[in-house]
DNA sequence: AGCAACGTCCCG
DNA sequence: CGGGACGTTGCT
């Protein structure tokens, strides 16, 4: 800092550029900083970020200004890279001065660019003076091998298990890492990553990244580490020996860039970009792609699959496992497409699925724009691509494409690559739906389309209910990528249910991690109506003949075919495919399954017996105003409170049977009318389901309580199931067919199988129901059968009267 | 646009 | 751990 405030004086701390796939990450709630985090429950001393969400590409903040002429970047004035360079702020490692290369009276040829950072470099008058970053240099040798891993991750990593990683880094400096802190002093050895506290250490900020240019000239190449180093472990502690604080910091700079080096790799591709004289960035990293790395980064890919997969709350299930791969893998590839340039594609081979083609990955963006709302128009980018999903494809499509709001701002981040800013621009259209990068809680919160959960669109594609086993199958079917367009996206709207919090107020009870989901809404865009094939040409069967086949499919099977294609994928996704959704016994829901509710919007949902937490249930039913049905039966009333707040004005059919713990105090909170704003939806006076016209009991804990409840607040009940309920007396069928009741004449069946408390009383009492068809009165030990032989309906025909035994 | 309040999280 | 820079949103 000291540099900074030299010059400008305010401290200039870089900022998360919001494009890279892991700013495009929600939050995995899961990691030590997630933990830590307010909104997760913690007690947000730490302050860190995700994990998962450590950027990659930090870029200056918006506010960062040429300490020449002390005018913002200005790349986006011109077209050249030329030019762009030239006008762009670039932050110098070394004094930190932050300058147009243009407002530099020497030339900034001079300079070394450091292609690993945004707007990084080392300026001509450092470079000049001989303030080469590589002191460092030796540094650079060292970094990170240590771990052998990738630095960033351990870094952040380590604390979650305890502290460090120990073992494996220091051996050579000695692990205090640990403790880095507390000696600060200890230039020496101080680990050379963590440490640095050490002094100086502000004056050298960020100076490392020099490992990179050509100037370091062992690590030169693949900067990364180490490679030199070999193997390293620890490397770079033996060379510390003579360390001073200086180098210390370099390390620690160094450290950083090696984080951001790996994180390229790993995450995305190092951008190309521009100019730089010196490195080749993505040559280097890619270069050093030796064995090791190359053996790093898939472990990284691997775990990282892992910790989504964990997030998912895939893992535990069987085959859910394949398709949240799949899912990822799609994703992996939308986000190269997205996130950053062109470029990546060529080479993406590695992650995304295997046999995507260009078509392909456009596809894929525009799958996965579809989620968010509704999608401008195409836009500048996307003359290239497929039209719709291009558009947007890059970034909203991605999940992050949350990250992208704001205002301006983004205008210079992008300054780094062209073919950015176009995607920005478009994001910034579709800022609405931008919750914003999971940076603000605000997003988070109710607004489900806008939210931006990144994570979620992953979660999106996977499908709910099914948990098919195959993997990855998809493999050929890119070939088949066809040009999407699809339909309407209807949620939007909704969702907010849960209203915002008002800032200041110790948040309510806001769902946590649903909250941040994002949930793509069906496509915006038609519907390919045929299935193109490699050859160019398109199936002869239509996507009209395909549906009907793919009707006579069960869900499962749904799933399975939604792996062939992303035409298939989103035929399948047809509402009228999946107008009822059943999870019932679930072991877990998990977001993923959500989302996959929220795309196909189900007619009928059954949750019954799940898991299913409040903040989850909360979540689904505001997003699904068009549900008829839903089955929550054996669910905790803890979650099925979650109902309370709900507004499911369409809803015709709830299943309550055996929710545990549920009570009349409860029912009556379910069916009143909400007496406070909070959860006023609109339907104020005749109770939140009073429309609902078949209503399931069974088995609860009710008294003749509820009988009112209902005949006050589900007028159009036609059928009512109380059966098992054994606290049920003459008194509610009393109180239902009542002349006062307008159950009286809408009820059609009524069962109250179970009813122990039942008499013969009741009889006479039901024949009051002038519509009613059926009584079940099975098991309901006062009765005699002759007794119900007695009784007797207007239109014998019709009425059934079952009398157990 | 400018400001205040608040959330995020970089950087020490 | 936490100061405080930076970003976003809601108001005016």
């Amino acid at each position: 800092m000291s540099g900074s405030k030299a010059l400008g004086g305010a401290r200039r701390r870089r900022t998360r550029c919001r494009r890279c796939q892991a700013c495009m990450r929600t939050e995995c709630g899961e990691c030590h900083f997630c933990k830590d985090m307010k909104k997760f429950g913690g007690p947000g001393r730490m302050k860190q970020s995700c994990l998962l969400r450590q950027c990659t590409a930090p870029v200056l903040p918006h506010t960062a200004v040429c300490f020449s002429c002390g005018e913002a970047g200005k790349e986006d004035t011109v077209d050249t890279e030329e030019e762009k360079f030239s006008l762009s702020l670039m932050e110098c490692t070394i004094c930190n001065e932050i300058i147009h290369p243009s407002c530099l009276k020497m030339g900034k040829a001079e300079g070394i660019i450091n292609d690993e950072i945004p707007n990084c470099w080392e300026c001509p008058k450092c470079h000049k003076e001989g303030k080469t970053s590589k002191d460092g240099g030796d540094g650079s040798g060292k970094r990170r091998m240590d771990n052998g891993e990738v630095g960033r991750w351990k870094l952040t990593d380590d604390p979650p298990p305890t502290k460090k990683k120990p073992p494996s880094l220091e051996d050579g400096g000695r692990q205090d890492g640990h403790k880095r802190k507390k000696e600060k002093e200890l230039p020496q050895d101080s680990g050379p990553k963590k440490k640095m506290k050490g002094a100086h250490e502000k004056r050298l900020k960020k100076k490392q990244k020099p490992n990179v240019s050509e100037t370091a000239e062992s690590n030169g190449p693949n900067s990364s580490t180490g490679g030199g180093q070999g193997s390293g472990g620890g490397s770079n502690s033996t060379q510390s020996p003579t360390s001073t604080a200086s180098q210390d910091q370099r390390s620690h700079h160094r450290e950083k860039l090696e984080r951001f080096k790996r994180m390229c790799q790993l995450l995305e591709r190092v951008r190309e970009s521009s100019s730089s004289s010196s490195s080749s960035s993505e040559s280097d990293s890619e270069s050093d792609s030796d064995s090791n790395s190359a053996r790093e980064r898939n472990r990284e890919r691997d775990r990282e699959r892992d910790r989504r997969l964990a997030e998912l709350g895939f893992s535990a299930s069987e085959d859910s496992e394949g398709s949240v791969k799949e899912e990822e893998e799609e994703e992996a590839v939308e986000e190269q497409v997205v996130g950053d340039k062109p470029r990546r594609r060529g080479e993406g081979p590695p992650r995304g699925r295997k046999g995507l083609t260009t078509d392909g990955n456009d596809e894929e963006s525009v799958e996965r724009s579809r989620k968010s709302t509704p999608l401008p128009p195409p836009s500048p980018l996307s003359s290239t691509q497929p039209p719709p999903s291009s558009g947007h494809g890059p970034s909203p499509g991605s999940e992050g494409f949350s990250g992208k709001r704001s205002n301006g701002s983004e205008t210079r981040n992008g300054r780094t690559r062209a073919g950015v800013r176009d995607r920005e621009t478009q994001e910034k259209e579709n800022a609405n739906n931008s919750g914003g990068s999971g940076a603000n809680h605000r997003h988070g919160t109710g607004k489900g389309n806008k939210g931006n959960k990144i994570r979620s669109n992953k979660q999106t594609g996977s499908q709910p209910t099914s948990r098919n086993s195959s993997s990855n199958s998809s493999g050929g079917m890119s070939a088949l990528a066809a040009s999407p367009r699809s339909q309407p996206s209807r949620m939007a709207p909704r969702s907010q249910m849960m209203k915002r919090s008002p800032p200041a107020v110790p948040s309510p009870p806001r769902p946590v991690q649903m909250e941040r989901h994002l949930v793509r809404p069906p496509p915006a865009c038609p519907e390919p109506h045929c299935l193109p094939l490699d050859s160019g040409s398109s199936h002869v069967m239509p996507r009209d003949v395909w549906l009907r086949v793919f009707q006579h499919l069960s869900q499962r099977e749904l799933c399975v075919c939604m792996r062939v294609c992303r035409t298939w994928s989103r035929w399948c996704c047809d509402k009228r495919l999946w107008t009822q959704i059943d999870l019932s016994r679930q072991r877990s829901i998990t977001p993923p399954m959500l989302s996959g509710i929220i795309r196909r919007q189900p007619v009928s949902l059954n949750l019954g017996y799940t898991n299913i937490s409040k903040k989850q249930l909360m979540w689904l039913i505001n997003r699904l105003q068009g549900l008829l049905e839903l089955n929550v039966s054996g669910c905790p009333w803890s979650s099925v409170s979650a109902l309370c707040q709900a507004a499911c004005p369409c809803l015709r059919l709830l299943d309550l049977s055996r929710v545990e713990d549920m009570k009349d105090s409860h029912l009556r909170e379910l069916l009143a009318p909400p007496t406070d704003t909070r959860t006023a939806h609109g339907e104020s006076r005749g109770g939140r389901f009073q429309n609902v016209t078949e209503l399931r009991l069974a088995g609860l804990d009710l008294t003749d309580v509820t009988s009112r409840l209902l005949v006050r607040y589900l007028p159009h009940l036609t059928k009512l199931d109380l059966s098992q309920c054994g606290n049920i007396t003459d008194q509610t069928i009393h109180t239902l067919t009542s002349p006062m009741s307008p159950l009286k004449d809408s009820l059609t069946h009524l069962n109250l199988a179970g009813c122990v408390k039942v008499t013969e009383q009741c009889l006479p009492l039901l024949r009051r129901c002038a519509s009613l068809q059926s009584a079940d009165l099975r098991s309901c030990t006062l009765l005699t059968p002759d007794v119900c032989q007695l009784l007797s309906f207007p239109c014998p025909d019709d009425r059934v009267l079952l009398k157990n035994s």
